[in-house]
Formats: C-alpha cells, structure tokens, sequence
DNA sequence: TATGAATGAGATTTCATTCAT
DNA sequence: TATGAATGAAATCTCATTCAT
C-alpha cells in the first residue's frame, strides 16, 4: 500500500535499506529544494547521500524511485501527526487544535512538501494518483470534523461550503509552505496560524452567532 | 525591459518574430501542460508550434527562452487587463471590480499561469527575478489599492494587515487556476468570485461596519 | 514485413537513411566478426560506420536494431540470390544449379552469416522468430525442388528423407561460412560445392539408377 | 594443461573446490543456455549454483573463468569417452562404433556443446586456442581412424578427402546438438546415426566397392 | 569459507544546439 | 528564412569485482 514497498532493493538487510533511504531522501530533499528534481543528477543525488552511484542503485531501481521515496516520506509523517485530528471533539476548541497541528506540520516539513508539490507531476501515473490520493485524504480529515462541528451545532455552515473550507485549509498550508520567505516578513508562524483560524471561524462561525 | 526583448532572434522582420512567437508560445503552452518543461523536448516544441526545430532557433537562442516568452505573455496580458485596476475609485465598489477582472484574468489564462508557476524554478536566476518582480507587483496593485481604500475610509485595515490582504487575493487567484477542476464541481467562476470576496471583505470590512 | 521497416528513424530522406544504414551495417558486421555483438559498443558501431554516436542514433531506436538490420540485409540479398531457384526445373540439373547458386551466396555473405548464426540469440523474440522463418523458407525453398525432382522421376527419396536432405544442403552451407578458412585448405568453393553436390546425389541418386 | 588447473581459487580444499566448480557449471549451464553468456551476469550465476556471489568470486577470479569451466568439462568428458576410439580396430565396424560413441557423447552434452559453440568467441584469445585446439583433436581423432581404415584396405579414401570426411563427422554432430529439436520431429537418435554413418560410409567406401 | 554491501568504470541513450543547404 | 541532419556532452543505469565482517 505504501509507496515505499514498492521501491524494490537488491539489498537484503531491511535495516540497512532504512538507514540508507534516508541518506537519500534528505540528500535529494536538500537537492530538489535547490535545483529541482529534472535538474538533479542521480550521481549528485548519490553523492549528496553520501555513497556512490552503484549504491544509491541498491537501494532504489529508477531516478523516479527517489521521488516516490520523498513523498512516501511525507504522507508517513503526515499520516503520524494527523491522526491524533481525526479523534479531536467536534468543537471549535477541537477545529482549532486540528489546524494548529496541520500548520506546524507543514512548517516543519516545508521543504518536502514543496519538492512534491513541484515535482509530482514528473511521477508516473500510479505513483501521481498516489499522492493526489493522500491529498484528498487531507481535506478529507478537515471535512470530517467540521461536519462534526456542524451536525454538533458548533458551526453553521452549509453542506455544500464544508468541502471549500476543507479546501482553504488545506490550501492555506500549501501557501506557508510555498510562501513562507515572504510571509515570515509579516508573519510568524503563531500569527500566521491565529490569522488564518481566525479568517476561518469568522467566515463560518459568524453567522452562526447570528 | 520586457523579457521579449532580451529574447534574441537571428529573423530581422519583426512582424514575423511577433507571429512566430505566438505559435512558439501556444504550442509551448499546450506541451508543457501536459508533459511540463523538462520532459518536452525542443523537437516537440517546434513540432507542436508548426514548424522545423531549425525554425525554432531563428526565434530563440535557447529552450528557456520559451519559458521567457510564455511568462511575458502572460505579464503583458495581466498588465493590459490590469492597468484599468491602478485606477479604480478606492471604494468597496472599485476593490469588488479590481478583484472581479483578476480572477476572470487567471480563469482565461489559467494554463499559461499554471506552467509559469510550475516550471519558473527552471528559469536562471535573472529571468526568475523577473517573474518574482513580476508578481510583486500584482500584489502591489491590490495593496495600492486597499490602502487607498483605507485612506479612505471604506476599510479598517492596519498597515499591517493590507500585505497579507493582498497577498490573500493573489493566492486565491491561483488557487483557482491550479484546482479548478476539482473547485469547478463546487462552484462557478461566478460563485468563486463572489464567496472570496466576501470572504475577503467580512474579514476586512466587518471591524469598518462596528 | 521485412524488419528494415520496423526499425524506426527519426530522419525523413529515405535515400540518406538507406545509405548511412548501409555504412551502419558494413561498419557493425566488421566489429561483430572481430569481438561479437555484446563485445561491441554502441560508440564504436558509430565510428566504425563513420559518424557520431548521436547521428546513430537517428537512424536506430536501439543496439538490437543494429542486428535487425544485420539480419535483415542477409536475408534481402538471400531472397534477391534464390529468387530464380523456385523457377529451376526439376531436374539434377536444376538442383546443381541451385545448390551452386546458394554455396557462392554463402561464400559471398560469409561474415554476415557468422554474425547472424552466432549473434540472433540476442534478438527479441519477435525479431528470432522471424530469422528462423527466413532459414526455414530457405530450407523449404530446396525441399520444394527436391519434391519436385522426385515427382518428376529424378531422384528417387522418400518424403521422408527429402526433409532431411534439405538441411543437410543447409547446413553444408553454414559449414562453408563457419569453417571456411579450415576448410579452404583443403578445398576450393569449386570443389567444395563440387563435393557436396556428389554426396548429395551420390545417397539420392544412386538408389534411382539401380 | 588443463583449463581448470589455470582457473585460481582462493580456497584450499581441493574437494570443495571440485564440488563447487560443479555446481557453479550446472548452474551456468542453464543460463547460458536460455540467455547466453553475455545476457547472464555473475549475480545470476551465482545464484543459480545456490550460493552468493561472494562465494561465487572464491572459485573462479573472472566470469569468463566460468566459461572455462564449463568448455574444460566438456573436454574431460570427451576425453574420457573417446579414449577408446583410438584403440577401435581399423575396420568398417570400429570407425561405425566411434561415430556412435561420438554421437551419443554429443546428445548426453548437447546443452553443454552448444554453450560451447556460441560462447566460445567470448573466450579471451589463449583460451579460443585452447577450444579449438581441443576441437582439432576430436577431429584428428577421426582422421587418424580414417586414415588407419585407409591404410587397412577397409576404405578407398584419398588423403585429401580424409581431412574432410573427418570433419563431416564433427560438423553432423555439431548440427545434431543445434538443431536437435528440429531434427527428433524426423529422426531418432538411433536413426540419425543410422543416417549419417550410411551417408559417410556411401560415399567413401562405395567407390570401394567397385 | 561464506556473505552481500559497496564501488565505479563503462554502456546505452537522449536531446539542446549548430550549420550547411 | 526555413529546413533537418549532424553533433557530442551529459544523463541514467548496469554489473563485474572487491573486501570488511
């Protein structure tokens, strides 16, 4: 199910394998942050990692591998710090804390997430249909509560705005993480998460206190 | 200090450069949609334009000049469409209007911006620069102008606040160029534009109605 | 049909591509004589042809092509050579011919039958298959006339052994090409093929004249 | 003398060493057979032994050693069952029994025999000399039970034909181990023997028989 | 002795760019 | 101006061989 498995290696040692794909998957997050995947060679890719050609060859079978391996990465994290969201209570006090997580999330893994988002239309179709797959989990994760929220009566908001806010949030990650250079000039990341919770819950809990 | 004009061609009729490019850019455009910049080949490019690729280099020195061409157009086109913006009446109304004809812009060219924004880390350093500078100044237009509308009196905005405001309007802008088809089963252009700016202005103008 | 046809280039003068194919094939079956298919590099087919390993390129897909097209010369000339056999009457005098025909063919061909009898292994299922095809249309060619001999009352065989008589024309052939320079110590092609006609007629004829 | 006694191991155990050598030539056997030599790679080969490719590298220093292996059996196996050849009265029935020795040899190894055969121009010089030295001796074998016939009054063969009857022989059993498949749709062993001892012994000791 | 991870030279192939026609 | 054949640097990937454990 997970990318990763099927990256196939020739080498045995499932210990090593993990070691070893982490070398190359902050070498190559280092590298794609900087050139970009098509602009990466694997021998910089190899180097950056710290082995030689032949082994990151043991470890992966084509270039695109590295870039599963990078996003495989990603969605694991992702999937660790956000399945705490989908048992918050359905609250505002709940809403808040998902985003708070989400945010600090994408904070963290900035560089990654942009590499993928830049990158994934260079993966092959399965692999593509993968990540957008995960993606749509995301906002999934963020519909789920706030319908909570609204079946709890916590916020008024329509069926049909519940999937266009999911979407905000998720697409106000996207923009810290691509825009963070110029945003940190206004913002810092707390602020950051207080004006977009409150952006938010303004749009959507207003009327309710109508 | 158009990119064009740092675009080198060895064909002296400027009639033809002019008609040329355009094919240049429309075959461009449609390649890189689909396959991105790196994995469409010069050949295709020429192909996909009508032409040799003999022809192609009369109009470009290299294959990032068609990354330059693609990004002027759509600058020039912003600019021509934009250029009424700079004047609108710093009013609610004008702010509305402003807004309405950005979004309406990026619907026309979405494909254009999307390539731009997906394949301007490709650019060197000074034609990225250029795009960035570019940009800036979109978001400068928006901010001129909510400050105006501050000045005015129509918006109780900090200083503080007009940035990210701008800042905010750009992004949805290409939200809905880079999700439009998943945003599409959700709502029209129409309905888009309508729910960001009210979106926009409950935040801003909301603490102006008090 | 013929492989010439399935092996794709990206040039469009169809004489240009028939002469530099021609000096493809004439550079590749010097090297393949001297150190075989595998032991020859792409880059030294290139030179041995006479250009640059990206000009080879635009007249093949891949290595294997190269045999293709190896193959594929062997087998127009083979067709060319034989053609008038079919036509032979069914005398002993018509068989001698066409036995004379075919041994100075192979004689003729000789480099190019080794490398084709040793390197069509290599080959891709499809393209095997279609070399046996070819040998054994060669063969049928001779068991059509030996039937056509005995159905006229000139030798006297069995259908049985007319099969197996047809090989052993075959392969005396592929004997002169692999073990020529041996063989050429003991005899010319005129007595080579002089001494396997009488073998030949010698276990077919004879029982006719008892 | 021996190819086997120039291959090194780095083991000392003479009795593992013969054990391994014949796993690493069975194992190699098959390969070649179904890919050849320069489509199997060591890897491979040593797997197919059932060992690792490290164990693998302690019994032969280069994979062209495991070519040697496999001619070098061939030989000790030739050796052993053709040392009675010499010895066979020089009459009619002794040159029909070393043909049916020398043909049934061929059908038990016809595997091993065409390995031989196509591989054996990826030899490296000294030991191309080596095979085909080890072939002109089968071929003398045959020769000098010919010529002993001759000799005898049992065949009217002339010193120039000698050499080319011998080598009939060996090319027939050569054509019996490449063609086999083709060949059982039309004879048996048994039969092709047959065949192929009539054929010879029609055309030499006919004109005997005057 | 046996293992298998590491190595890097070298192979195939691509493709931006040039230039003669 | 337009063409497209030619070029070769550079990229990806393989695999025989080594060596520490």
């Amino acid at each position: 199910m997970e990318l990763k498995h099927q990256v196939k290696s020739s080498v045995k040692d499932g210990d090593l394998i993990e070691k070893r794909r982490e070398q190359i998957i902050q070498g190559a997050v280092r590298l794609f942050k900087q050139k970009g995947f098509h602009r990466s060679t694997t021998r910089e890719i190899a180097k950056e990692a710290g082995f030689s050609i032949g082994t990151l060859y043991e470890y992966i079978r084509t270039k695109e591998d590295v870039l599963y391996l990078v996003c495989d990465t990603i969605y694991n994290e992702v999937q660790l710090r956000l399945s705490g969201i989908a048992d918050e209570e359905a609250t505002i006090g709940g809403l808040t804390r998902a985003i708070d997580v989400y945010y600090r999330l994408i904070d963290d893994l900035s560089d990654e997430f942009v590499v993928m988002y830049q990158e994934s239309k260079s993966l092959p179709k399965n692999a593509l249909e993968y990540v957008l797959e995960k993606e749509r989990g995301m906002t999934g994760l963020f519909e789920t509560l706030l319908r909570a929220c609204a079946d709890a009566g916590e916020l008024r908001i329509t069926e049909n705005s519940i999937g266009l806010a999911a979407h905000h949030i998720v697409i106000q990650g996207q923009m810290w993480a691509f825009r963070r250079w110029e945003l940190k000039q206004m913002y810092t990341l707390d602020g950051y998460i207080e004006f977009q919770t409150d952006q938010l819950l303004n749009g959507l809990v207003k009327p309710a206190s109508n």
